[in-house]
DNA sequence: TTGTAAGCGTTATCAA
DNA sequence: TTGATAACGCTTACAA
C-alpha cells in the first residue's frame, strides 16, 4: 500500500504538498498539482482514512444499531437514514452485534441512532454523559444528548380501536407482544377506549404473545378453545395478526364474518393479505432520526421526544367504520 | 474525553503501563494494575479505537455493502454474516451508500462482502489488485482476492420448470426481472428445460418486469389481454409473482385452476400466500460468505466460485409434480 | 509556491 | 516492574 510519503518521494515534493493537492487546496503550481495527481494515480494511492481521522478528530460518520432481523421495515428505516445522511455528506455505518463499545466512540462515529432494544439505557446514558449524541427509536429517554424519536403508539391504537367500536364490535380479545413500551402503550390505548365506551374487558381476554407469527398462531388456537369467543382480535403487531389469520383459516373461521382481526405496522404481507392495521411511516422515521441526530451533532440542544403520527389502514379483515 | 495520558498522569504511571494493563499484559504489579483500572473507571476512560487502529494496522472488522431496501431476505443474509463474524471475534459494519471509498480500505476494514449490484466490477478489481479481500454475492468474478458466493439459479430454476412440465403444463409465460446475471440464468434454465421437453416458447411470451410487484401486476394484465393465455406464469422472483396474483385475483382468474403462478426466493409473503417458489437459504449464504471472507483475510487462496444449492417449494399456486 | 516539523492516541521496543 | 521513545499516516501551522 502506497502512502502519502511514497507519493511525495516519487513526485519529488513534500508530503504536505501531496496532502494539499488531495484536499483541494490551491496553493501550489498547476504543474505540481498535475504531477502529484498523476503519481497518485500511477501508484494507486488511496488516503488512509484512519490516519486522517486520527489527525482531524472527526470523520463525519454516524452509526445505526439494530438487532432484530425479522422486521422488513427495518430496511425502510435504514433507507430513510441513508438518504438523509447522504444529503449532508455524512457516512453511515450500521452495526448489528456487540461492537458498540468500539463504534460508539467519538473517535469513530459522531453519533448514533439506536434501535436495538437489547442495548440497555444505562449504556446509552453513560455515552450521553460523555457528550456523545444519540437518537433512540422506540424508547423514551429524556436527558441531554439523547433525543427520542418514537411512534405515537397510543394515539394510533386509539384511532384503530375507536373505529372498531364504531363498527359495532363488542367482544374484544387482545394479543400482546413481549414486555416493552410499545406493547404497554398499545394495550393502554386499547383498554382506555374500551373503558370510555363502557365495553367490558376481562384480564383473561389478554393473550400473551411475543410479536412472532408463531405466537399469534398459538394464541389464536387458545382463543378458539375458550368459551368466550370474541368478535374481534386486536393484535399488537402484524406478525401476530398473520399467525391468527392462519389459525383461523385452518379452523374454518371466516374473517371478518365470524371473527375480525387487526394488527399494527402495515407490513408488506399484511398489506397483501388485506389486514386492517396501523401504517407506521418507516422511511420517514429513519429520515427524521438522522436529521435530528445531525442537528445534535452540529450542536443542537432540542432533546424533547418527537412523536411520529400514523394512520389506520382499514382493510378486509375487519368491518370499516 | 479522557485519553490514555490523562489516565497515566492521574495514576502516576506511564502511558505504556496503562496500555499494558488494558491489553491484558501481566508485566506489572497487581497493585499498579488495580490502580490503573480504578482510575480508568473513575475517569470513564475509553480507548480511542482510531489511535489504536492506526498503530496496530488492522482492526478486525469486515464490511458488508448492499443497496436494495426492498428485499427482506437481505436481513437474513446480514444475520448470517453477523453470526459468523461474532464467532471469530470480528466486527461487522454495514454500509449502504457511496461510502465505499472510505470504508473499503485496508486501514478501515480487513475485507468486504459485496451485494450491491451498483458497485461496478472495475472498482472491485482495483481493490482486489491491492490485496483487499472481497466476497461477491450474486455475481461471478474469478480473480485473485475475490471469491464469489452465488445462488445456483440455473439448477434451481431447472428443477422448478421440470416439475411444472411433469405436472402437465404446456403453455408457459415468463416474466423476467431487470437485466442481470440472476435473470439471465433463470430464464436460460427455463428455456433449456422447455426445449428439452419439446415445448414451444415464443419470444412474445417473455414479459419484461423489473423484479417489483408492480411490474408483475402490469405484466399480468398484459397477459390477460393477449390472445395466447398461458396455463402457467413463471416469474423470475416472488415479488413479481405476487403482483401477478393480485392482478389475477382482481380479474377473477382462478389460481392455479385457470392459470398457475410461481416465483423465486421464498419470501415471507410468498410463503404466506402459498406461492410455489424456490427457497434460497439466505441465512446460510450470509454465514458462508463471511466464513469465506475470513478465510481470505487469514491468507486463504481458494478463489473458486461457490454455488449455493436451493430447493423448490411446491405450494398451492401450481399443481404439484 | 513549497517544505519542515509537530502532533492526533495508541502500542512496541528496548533500556533502566 | 516500569518508562522513554519512536512509530503508525495524515494534516496543519508556520517558516522559507
Amino acid at each position: 500500500m502506497a502512502g502519502i510519503k511514497d507519493v511525495a518521494r516519487e513526485a519529488g515534493v513534500s508530503p504536505s504538498t501531496v496532502s494539499n493537492v488531495l484536499n483541494g487546496k490551491t496553493n501550489m503550481s498547476p504543474k505540481t498539482r498535475e504531477l502529484v495527481l498523476s503519481v497518485c494515480d500511477r501508484l494507486g494511492y488511496e488516503p488512509n482514512m484512519i490516519g486522517k481521522s486520527l489527525k482531524v478528530g472527526s470523520n463525519k460518520t454516524i452509526m445505526f444499531s439494530f438487532s432484530d432481523f425479522e422486521r422488513k421495515f427495518y430496511l425502510s428505516i435504514i433507507r430513510g437514514i441513508s438518504e438523509y445522511v447522504k444529503t449532508k455528506d455524512y457516512d453511515l455505518i450500521i452495526c448489528t452485534n456487540k461492537s458498540l463499545e468500539k463504534f460508539m466512540n467519538k473517535a469513530f462515529t459522531n453519533g448514533c441512532i439506536m434501535l436495538d432494544r437489547r442495548c440497555p439505557d444505562s449504556f446509552l446514558l453513560k455515552k450521553a454523559e460523555k457528550n456523545y449524541p444519540i437518537v433512540v427509536m422506540d424508547r423514551i429517554m429524556d436527558v441531554p444528548n439523547i433525543k427520542s424519536v418514537v411512534v405515537n403508539n397510543y394515539a394510533a391504537e386509539r384511532d384503530l380501536v375507536q373505529g372498531l367500536v364504531e363498527c359495532g364490535y363488542k367482544k374484544f380479545a387482545f394479543i400482546g407482544g413481549f414486555e416493552s413500551e410499545d406493547n404497554r402503550e398499545r394495550f393502554k390505548a386499547f383498554k382506555d377506549v374500551l373503558d370510555e365506551n363502557h365495553i367490558p374487558f376481562k384480564k383473561e381476554h389478554y393473550y400473551d404473545g411475543d410479536y412472532t407469527k408463531k405466537s399469534g398462531y398459538q394464541m389464536a388456537r387458545l382463543i378458539l378453545l375458550s368459551d368466550h369467543r370474541p368478535d374481534v382480535v386486536v393484535c399488537a403487531n402484524d406478525e401476530m395478526a398473520l399467525g391468527v389469520i392462519k389459525a383461523f383459516q385452518e379452523n374454518g373461521v371466516k374473517i371478518p364474518e365470524d371473527i375480525a382481526v387487526c394488527g399494527f405496522d402495515d407490513t408488506e404481507t399484511a398489506r397483501m393479505m388485506g389486514v386492517t392495521t396501523v401504517d407506521v411511516p418507516n422511511f420517514e422515521r429513519g429520515y427524521l432520526a438522522a436529521q435530528y441526530l445531525l442537528e445534535l451533532i452540529e450542536g443542537g440542544t432540542n432533546f424533547d421526544p418527537f412523536l411520529i403520527t400514523t394512520n389506520v389502514k382499514w382493510r378486509s379483515t375487519t368491518k370499516h367504520p
